[in-house]
DNA sequence: GAGAACTGGGGAACCGGTTCCAGACGCCAC
DNA sequence: GTGGCGTCTGGAACCGGTTCCCCAGTTCTC
C-alpha cells in the first residue's frame, strides 16, 4: 500500500534519508531514523522486494531443483533447506523438474535465466558443464547435493565409503553370500548414486576375497521397487543370500516385507542392511547408514549465502563430504556357520 | 544482461513499441513486431519480471503454504501444483509452515505481505478469518486444499463421505467389532480432518445400529504411529476387532505391520482399510479411498489463475467437494459369522 | 586559522519494464 | 473538403525503491 515516500513525507525526511534510516546503510542521525522508522511503522509500511532488487540486483530468492518431492531424502533435505532459507529472510522457489529434456530445458531457459533468484541449489540433479556455467555467467553461485556437479561446490555423503560401511558391517558378522539390491539405469536423476554404491559393495566384497557375479539385483529405488525384486531374489531357497545390502532404506524395507512374506525370518535367516536412516528405520529395526538430509539441506544454505556474501559465484566448487555412520539395529546378525560340508 | 532498450535500439524502434511488439499488447504493424522479435532473440533478451511486476503488480509467482512437505499426502500435492503452475509460468514459492505460531505470523506478515505472490494456496493450513482477509485487502486470491477455509474457495474431498464409504464397506462384509485408528488432537495443522473421518466412522456405525464407545484409537497418522496404536488394539486377543478402519493409508500399514507382528493374519484374523490410495498401497493390497491429491493440486491452480484472470480477489469461496471411490484390495474380507452362543 | 575529516541530509538519476497521451497517417463517409 | 475513426509509433511519466553526488555544518588537526 503504503510507499517509500509516504513514509518519507510523514517523517519530514526525504525518500533518500529514508531510505537510509530502513535499511541502515549511510549516515542517518538517531533521531532521524527513529522519526523514519515510527513513521514507517505507523503507516504499516512494507518495502517492496521487487523495487529494491530491481536496483540492487538481489532478490533474496533461491531456486531449488530438485526431481522429486514425494521420495524420503528428496523431501527432507527440501525441508532442510526450506527452514533453514526461512530464518535467513530468503525465499525458496521450486523447480520440481523431472527427467523430461523439454520441460527441463524450459526451465533453465524460461524460469532460471529471468532475474529471479540470486542462486540455485540443485538436489540430485546432474547439471551439465554449460547448464551451470550459464547460471554462473550472469553471477547465480550453484551449490549441489547429492552428487558431484563440475565447477560447483556441492555437500554429499561419500557414497562408496557408506556403502562399503554397510557392506563391511555384514561381512564382519560373517556373511558371505550376499545380495546388494540398486538402483536401475532408468532413472538419470540420481547422479550416478546407484553406481557408487554398487561399487562400495564391490570393493568391500573384493576386499574379502569373495565373488561379486550375479549378487546385483536393480529395481527401482522405492518400498515397492525393493519388494518385488527381493522376492526374486529370495525366491529359491537353495540360492538364497544370507544377507542382503539395500542400496536405500525404502529398498530396505520392502525387502523386509518381501521376506516376511516368504516365511524368511529376519535376522535370524536373513541379515538386511540399508543407507539413509529414514524416519520408518526404527520402526522396521533396520541397521542402516546415516545420511542427515536436513542437515544436507542446511549446509547448501549456509553454503550459498557464503557464496552470495563474498559476490564470488565462480568459485571452483570444493566438495564436503559428510562424514558417514553405521547405526545398528535389529535387522542383522551373526551369519549361521556353514556346517562342514554342508552347502 | 540485454534490456529492453537494448532491443528496441537494435530494431530501430523506441521503448514502447518494443514492449508492445514483445507483449502483443496494443498495435503493431507486423513487420515491425518481426523486427523486434528478431533483435530480441538475437540478443537473447529475456525481460525482467520484477521491472515488469513493479508497474503491474503482478508478480507470475504463487505462495504454497504446507505444513509438511515429506508426508505422502502433502507431497503429491505439491508436485501437482509445481507440474500445473510450471505449465502455466508461474513460478512457485514454498512456505513450509509449521504449527509454531511465532514463525507462522513471521510468515504471514514478512513474507506474504511483501508483494511478492500474486496469490496464495494453502494446504492442509487452517486460516484464520482474519489472515484471509489480510491477503484479500491486498488483492490476493486464497485457495484452500484439504478443509474449508472462511472466506477462500477450497479444494477436497467429503472426509465425512469418505470415511463412512470406508466404514460401510467394513460393515457391509459382516463385521461389527470394528475399531478407528485416527489422529489425535496435537496435529492441528490438519484441520478438523481427524474429527470430520471419526464423524463419518460414527455416523455408519450408528446407522448400523452399532456401538462406538471405545473404539476410536488416536495416534500420531504415520506409519509408526499406526504400528504402535495397533499393537495395543490388537494386544489382548479377548478384545481383538475383526475390523480397522485406519484414517489414512500411513496408519493402515502401519496396523498390517503390527498384525503381522502378533499374528493375526490379514484379512483372514482382521479386515484394514485406509483413506488415500497411497502408492505403496497396492504392494500391502490395501482396500482404501481414493483422494487423489495431485488433482486436486491441479483444481486449486485452476482455480487460482481462474481468480486472478477476474480480479475478483474477494471471491466469496465455494467448496469443490471432489467424489471419493472405494478401491477394494485384498486387505479385506467377509466376517467370520460368530457361531450362536459364541463369543 | 585554514584545511581535512566526519556526520547528516536532499536532489536526481537510475534499475527495466508498462502505459498514457499525443501526433501522424490513411481511409471512409457526408 | 472536412470530420471521424482505426492503425501505428514515439515521448514521457511512472512503479518503488537505492545510490551517487553534492552541500552544509561540526569537529579535529597541524
Amino acid at each position: 500500500m503504503s510507499a517509500i515516500a509516504d513514509v518519507a513525507r510523514l517523517a519530514g525526511v526525504s525518500k533518500a534519508t529514508a531510505s537510509r534510516a530502513l535499511s541502515g546503510r549511510g549516515y542517518v542521525a538517531d533521531d532521524t531514523r527513529l522519526r523514519v522508522q515510527g513513521a514507517a511503522s505507523e503507516l504499516g509500511y512494507i518495502a517492496s522486494p521487487n523495487a529494491a532488487s530491481l536496483v540492487t540486483g538481489r532478490t533474496k530468492n533461491i531456486g531449488v531443483i530438485i526431481p522429486f518431492v514425494n521420495r524420503w531424502f528428496f523431501g527432507e533435505v527440501l525441508e532442510g533447506i526450506e527452514r533453514e532459507l526461512l530464518a535467513a529472510g530468503y525465499d525458496l522457489t521450486l523447480y520440481n523438474v523431472t527427467s523430461e529434456v523439454a520441460q527441463r530445458s524450459q526451465i533453465f531457459e524460461f524460469f532460471l535465466a529471468r532475474k529471479r533468484v540470486d542462486a540455485v541449489i540443485a538436489v540430485g540433479v546432474e547439471l551439465s558443464v554449460d547448464e551451470v556455467e550459464r547460471l554462473q555467467r550472469t553471477g547465480k553461485p550453484v551449490v549441489g547435493i547429492g552428487g558431484p556437479i563440475a565447477h560447483a561446490s556441492t555437500i554429499a555423503i561419500d557414497d562408496v565409503a557408506a556403502s562399503r560401511l554397510a557392506t563391511e558391517h555384514l561381512l564382519s558378522l560373517g556373511h558371505t553370500r550376499i545380495a546388494h539390491i540398486g538402483g536401475n539405469q532408468a532413472q538419470q536423476m540420481d547422479f550416478s548414486v546407484h553406481g557408487k554404491r554398487l561399487r562400495g559393495f564391490e570393493l568391500a566384497m573384493e576386499a574379502a576375497g569373495l565373488p561379486t557375479a550375479d549378487s546385483f539385483w536393480p529395481t527401482e529405488l522405492s518400498m515397492p521397487g525393493g519388494y518385488a525384486v527381493a522376492l526374486q531374489v529370495l525366491g529359491d531357497p537353495r540360492h538364497r543370500p544370507t544377507a542382503i545390502f539395500a542400496a536405500c532404506d525404502e529398498v530396505a524395507f520392502g525387502t523386509i516385507l518381501a521376506a516376511q512374506r516368504l516365511g524368511v525370518e529376519v535376522p535370524r535367516d536373513l541379515s538386511i542392511t540399508g543407507i539413509d536412516d529414514h524416519e520408518y528405520a526404527a520402526m522396521f529395526g533396520l541397521t542402516t547408514v546415516v545420511q542427515a538430509p536436513r542437515e544436507q539441506g542446511r549446509l547448501a544454505v549456509a553454503s550459498v549465502l557464503r557464496l552470495l556474501e563474498t559476490d564470488a559465484a565462480e568459485q571452483a566448487g570444493g566438495e564436503t563430504i559428510l562424514p558417514s555412520r553405521l547405526v545398528v539395529r535389529s535387522s542383522t546378525t551373526a551369519a549361521v556357520p556353514v556346517p562342514i560340508g554342508g552347502r
